[in-house]
DNA sequence: TTAATATGCAACCAAGGGGTTGCGTGTGTG
DNA sequence: CACACACGCAACCCCTTGGTTGCATATTAA
């Protein structure tokens, strides 16, 4: 059914909300390394202060992107691929749907 | 280069912040069928005012999802597969990447 | 113990987003 | 011509977001 997947698609606008800041990609892409980074070391880099990078890694987190576990006098963030994944997987159903829906209107038209 | 489908994936952000909104994505679902559909026939199915629909179909139309061609007196909008297309790939290579460096580092770690 | 480090929490602020109403203007239609 | 329809534009509103500063607290290091 192409309503599941739209459904599907759906489901993941706070994903796409979450992915649309660039602060917020660009701390994916350093915790997309794979190795854990605590708020301070991720604010060190970056041009803004610890606690509005805390406040991204909050929305990453709330969108189950990343996980953090305190340690010591530390809060270690790392990246979680699974809510990727799915995003990626239902993009690529609904694109090849659409797609599809465009290819047979065209050749509806064509055939005249 | 890890850095060139980084940089890539930012130029995506305000794609990501067009899908990021229940009312588009289902504007989104409903011109990906292929039909040409105006503002108000759009409108019609939502509990959404005109001009809010309206909005919405702007700011799809300024990432390139949608576009819109006067016709009399109806302004009508089709979707363009470009951008999604473009996003699908950008985010299979990123999250391809991202998972090869979790395992590179389960392996490291494991490797003792 | 004292000092430095890493955080959390709260208040506050400016800007942007999503939505509405009102009104003016083309464009079909009776 | 007169009316209905589809739309654009602008003003306005409220709430969320992204960002800051200030201060209190827990941990680690000297």
């Amino acid at each position: 059914m192409t309503n599941t997947s739209a459904r599907r698609l759906q489901k993941n606008a706070p994903l796409f909300a979450a992915l649309g800041d660039k602060t917020r990609l660009s701390l994916l892409v350093k915790l997309g390394e794979g190795q854990l980074h605590s708020v301070t070391s991720l604010a060190k880099g970056a041009s803004l202060s610890r606690q509005a990078i805390r406040k991204h890694l909050s929305v990453l987190e709330d969108v189950g992107m990343v996980h953090g576990v305190k340690q010591g006098r530390e809060h270690l963030f790392r990246y979680d691929p699974k809510p990727i994944e799915e995003l990626r997987l239902s993009l690529a159903e609904i694109s090849r749907q659409w797609d599809e829906s465009l290819l047979r209107l065209k050749a509806f038209v064509e055939e005249k």
